[in-house]
DNA sequence: CATGAATGAGGGTTCATTCAT
DNA sequence: GATGAATGAACCCTCATTCAT
């Protein structure tokens, strides 16, 4: 199952057998990102594929398989925009804001991939887990950063008791919020957090904060 | 329904109903954020229960009405919390941080809330849309932080562009990551969010980095 | 599932269910039996009944929960059999003659029975094995055949190394194959081993062979 | 269909045809008596192939096509057996006995054999039907006993009331019970009826039978 | 208030079989 | 001859919900 998506690549397959697949794939990964596992239904997505209920069995052999293809295929694609960011020739803070806001890039506009994040943590990760291919090449998002908090620790900028990790977390957590919990955000108090109209300074904020914080003299060091 | 659980205090149920309700709530909140709402089973919450499936249909009328309830009685947790925080003669700074870490204590102390929301926004809403209570009494949580951030901006110490929505937000963010995306970044990082050993740092960096926000002289209007 | 059939007495279910669940397992005694273990049709069983294919699953919980009942019933019925024979007055020989003509007169009067036996054998008995009820209680079965075959021993009519099981063994396989290949018999040989014709003979028959076997003085001990 | 194995032996066909469909049928035979007619796969049988699934359509034309070749295969293995058997110069009660003890031996070392009659009983024998080669051929199964019996009759050291087609019968029988009920006489009584220390007696005790009752004096003729 | 019995609609899955190449 | 892709019918099973007592 793991394998499936790089076979893609390979010649073990008719073209035709990978048009039908990645047909299978959108849909599944639109319903299960709107209805949950458990509500998603496998007729609902045959229904709304050019094939047939069959052929989800026939490729996925289950629902469960289909949901872990639909896994692998959202961590897959943001593993590729992450490979896009170059930082090389930044400075330590410009660089941490790049990243801030590629994330809050990428986030902000899948939404899918979002909800199905959700989605999994409902479920304790048990599928994540399963899939060796996205533990395995996910771990390395935070490879770049660790690097440019390494360099701005060293340049003496950054403040040396928040690692990669948490920086990561923060960020995560921030663009994350936007599109996971719009929705209880919006019926509360009438903002949608994706209106376009705030895009530019929600990006921005997000590099405020992380670049404040990790720039910042007292919180740094001291009495701590 | 929504009103259901103001009853409770009323004098129209005897205190074996309130018991009953009282049980069956505490076993579907359990359900429900562990299950989502699809993945809720009607049986199974019964078979937890000291009653019956019957009385579920009796006191709640539907699956929904039931899931309707525990949104309320979680929601109606949170409020009580924010209702005992004071903070009125605390500097900006320190209020702020304070309130900040009330609502990580109050996140990562309250699992099935935080599950709950997640849900809730794989539903778009739809059902806390529904509650007036929940709307109506939670819009306020926000009026601490108004109060806060505007004093702040008049002694001229906080940023004037970042509103008390965006720091709710922030906050929020922060604190529901840890409890909402724990299991997939426990799976991909290896590191568990609400490990003890790591509460404490958790705890700060929040204050820290709302603080070191609004208080930075870079980040605050001027240039850009 | 193994409790069902003797709480049928008990008081813990209403007349109508006792009915309802009578109702299902007669019909589905006969499907499996009909059509094996994989060939049977819950739709069909349900079909065939006063209720509805979910009544099934309600009372049986599974097609196998539902099989492992039909199973218990069949061999309940066996054992009622067994435990109306008495013998206690009789020869050695006429009381093996007896228990012979009873097995034979059981077996070709309860087709179904026979049948799911082979049908049990073919899954290696691997349904007949999770039964302790069936398994503990049938085994009883050669009691009778022991003191009989014990006395005859003891009064030098019968040959002593032949014990009970054999003995069993030969009058089972006998009177078994009279239901069990029936079919492929009567399609090669073209003749209906249950024919009422040749009923009288063939009863006589396996008490004369293990009669004759028993009391056979060349055969006995000696030579060999 | 039911000329295809005779096919084998023309040249029309190549010899890795016949190779694949031996390889086929072999696989098959297994699956069949394994699981029941309607509990066997298709794709299992494939799967444990050399060939693939196409094939067996092309070469057996139905799942039931090939269920019938395999039993065309096992009863032409039987009627092998019996015609290597040579009982011309033995006496009556000499020759009774190698038939049974020839009948015994195939049938316990031929499971799968007795497996499938036990399945196409379950199916009322209406695969066998279809099959006028095994029909023709398997008659002939019991001229040699009818030979013997008559010469026994003439000699007057038989009994005359019980046929050729008796005999077979409760030799069959004997036979088939120890494999076809191999299993729930096991779980039951937990002997093994197909156990090697019991082999020789258990061999012995069928000739013993029928000789014994062929023989005896009582049963024979006489008040009935 | 409470309980076991009952239900209809639909959900995931599997099977033998065929088509296109 | 051989292969992967495709299919429709049906199969087992489950769920939220209601009824009778």
């Amino acid at each position: 199952m793991s394998e499936r998506l790089s076979e893609v690549s390979d010649s073990g397959m008719t073209e035709r057998a990978i048009r039908t697949q990645g047909d299978i794939l959108e849909v599944a990964t639109a319903e299960f990102a709107a209805n949950g596992y458990a509500g998603a239904r496998v007729d609902e997505i045959a229904a709304r594929t050019r094939t047939t209920k069959r052929m989800i069995y026939y490729y996925f052999g289950s629902k469960e398989g289909l949901y872990l293809a639909v896994l692998e295929r959202v961590y897959a694609q943001i593993r590729r925009v992450e490979r896009g960011i170059h930082i090389d020739e930044m400075s330590p803070d410009e660089a941490l804001r790049t990243l801030a806001e590629a994330t809050y890039d990428h986030h902000t506009t899948h939404e899918e991939f979002i909800q199905l994040v959700s989605i999994e943590n409902i479920h304790r990760a048990e599928h994540l887990r399963q899939s060796q291919t996205i533990l395995r090449e996910n771990v390395t998002a935070i490879t770049l950063l660790e690097q440019v908090i390494e360099r701005g620790v060293r340049e003496g900028i950054f403040r040396d008791d928040v690692d990669a990790l948490d920086v990561h977390m923060v960020i995560s957590a921030y663009a994350c919020f936007h599109v996971a919990n719009r929705h209880t955000f919006a019926a509360i108090f009438d903002r949608d957090m994706l209106d376009p109209a705030l895009q530019e300074s929600h990006r921005r904020l997000i590099g405020d904060m992380i670049v404040a914080t990790m720039t910042d003299r007292r919180s740094a060091g001291g009495e701590r």
